[in-house]
DNA sequence: TACCGATATGTCGAGTAGTGCATAACCATA
DNA sequence: TATGGTTATGCACTACTCGACATATCGGTA
């Protein structure tokens, strides 16, 4: 039997919106605080700035929190940094990521790894 | 704020191939052997017959293991039962799923929930 | 005031996963 | 040998997501 590997996705949830939050947003925001702008944070991960745009305003929409704050214009053309939630949110999730990401390993060696050799 | 829910997908993959098992897969196989046979199960987890068969072969021909002993003809027109492999890996996956559904939850508590009242 | 680069947003087309439909093959029983 | 319900499999259509484009807007700075 070939090698298997395990693999996850995660997300938040509302009543009526799908993926709120998840990895995607994740690691988009990580990458708007390292970059400062929205657009260099798009093409760092190579997702189209269209998306990475969409992405927020539904996160924003739906959690209804302030991530990020948004500036256009000026030498720079605008820029784009998390605010202090924001950076909670990112805070947050990356320990709860993180804790799972373990627990699915953890999981993979007690049920699964037996089974697979 | 809305209240927020943990959603999820596992699945394992090897080199070649995404998703040879998953929890699409397990609750087919479930559904499989509780009904007997794979045209059963389809209509019972409200999937096409196509695309059970086509998720069954995949996982057959990648895993390489024989889950489902399949029969055509007879007075039933044929079945599909587990094979004393496909249990194990139905156990199996049962754990390794409930173990993480309650990592996930437990996660949430710890890393979520202070953020979202 | 002109410019430049980023934010803001609609639209259309490509890629993809899944459904429905059609058709064979199969075989225990009547 | 005819029947019926299931497995087996290709194909066309559909629904949905995402990317590529095309524009418009914004506002410090030269």
């Amino acid at each position: 039997m070939k090698q298997l590997r395990t693999k996850f996705k995660l997300w938040l949830s509302t009543e009526d919106a799908e993926g709120v939050f998840g990895d995607g947003k994740w690691r988009l925001l990580k990458k708007i605080d390292a970059k400062g702008s929205l657009r260099a944070a798009s093409q760092s991960l190579h997702i189209s700035y269209r998306k990475a745009w969409g992405d927020l305003k539904k996160t924003q929409q739906y959690l209804d929190v302030p991530l990020v704050e948004k500036q256009r214009g000026g030498i720079q053309g605008g820029q784009t940094a998390l605010t202090e939630e924001g950076k909670k949110w990112v805070k947050a999730y990356t320990g709860f990521r993180t804790d799972i990401e373990r627990a699915i390993e953890k999981a993979y060696e007690k049920h699964i790894k037996e089974l697979v050799k």
